[in-house]
DNA sequence: TCATGATTTGGAATGATTATATGTTAAAAA
DNA sequence: TTTTTAACATATAATCATTCCAAATCATGA
């Protein structure tokens, strides 16, 4: 039998999305993954499997498991997408230094303001953190 | 007498930066405006004055003020940066449709997580609200 | 007024992302 | 299994935001 990687489940491709190896291989490499990849290191990770990989596959398929729910594309860093198989709402802190993004799984009880969004419906709710990880910390001993 | 507008101040051109027109220009149109305008809209309103801006003229007083303290930018959009002459720390609600972004100046208590922060010196935080301005869930009605 | 370094400018360059055209293939039907 | 075909993968071109660059101009202090 075959051994079971401990990762929180990605949904996989929802709908009618068809189950080509390409996919299946950016699935892989996506479920689990913590680090926020973009769609780069989506390409580099999985081109070393399947060499033909294109870039336009790498963005296709995350734009498809996007739209299925399946991943959330972040907007945190403003250079370049950055992808999440964690759909679940959680937050984020990002070193200013060298931009690595870390989950913040606590549950944060944000008490949605009546103010300017009175008159909108809010779906999500997102916090980012900013400042310094452990290691940018101890380098800028300056 | 000129009439006054009451605009939340801009804290100005700090540092050493030489107060040139189009610098000044920028910062009139961006005094208290809090339409998170990115580069190509300010560039778009400051030209009607100063025909002769240039798009690099933009970035580059973008940037300086930004690094001045004078300006936030704003990551929220994926698509283009938007900037904020509100430095203060306050929030944002993000139309998912029309990708308007609407102040949010609430003062959201956030209890600091201690779990994977706990290494990490956190400067500050930002809360993101996702969802659908009344102008958008008007035109749903679908 | 002059000198000088900062700034502006237009255009070229870069980098991320999207679009397109063409060959392939997964999956459903026969 | 073979056929059929819409969905998919691929390479390449195109686009868009942003940055870079070199030359011309200007703000400010001496």
């Amino acid at each position: 039998m075959k051994k079971q990687k401990k990762k929180p489940a990605l949904k996989g491709l929802g709908d009618g999305l068809k189950r080509t190896p390409q996919r299946l291989a950016i699935l892989d490499f996506l479920d689990g993954n913590t680090s926020h990849p973009s769609a780069e290191q989506v390409y580099k990770a999985v081109s070393k499997k399947y060499q033909s990989m294109s870039f336009a596959t790498v963005y296709n398929t995350l734009h498809a498991l996007t739209k299925a729910g399946s991943l959330k594309e972040l907007g945190i860093d403003p250079d370049r997408r950055r992808y999440d198989p964690n759909t679940a709402t959680h937050h984020h802190f990002i070193c200013l230094k060298c931009k690595r993004i870390v989950d913040v799984m606590d549950e944060i009880r944000i008490a949605l303001p009546k103010s300017a969004v009175k008159e909108c419906s809010v779906v999500d709710s997102h916090v980012e953190f900013f400042g310094y990880c452990a290691a940018c910390k101890k380098k800028a001993k300056s």
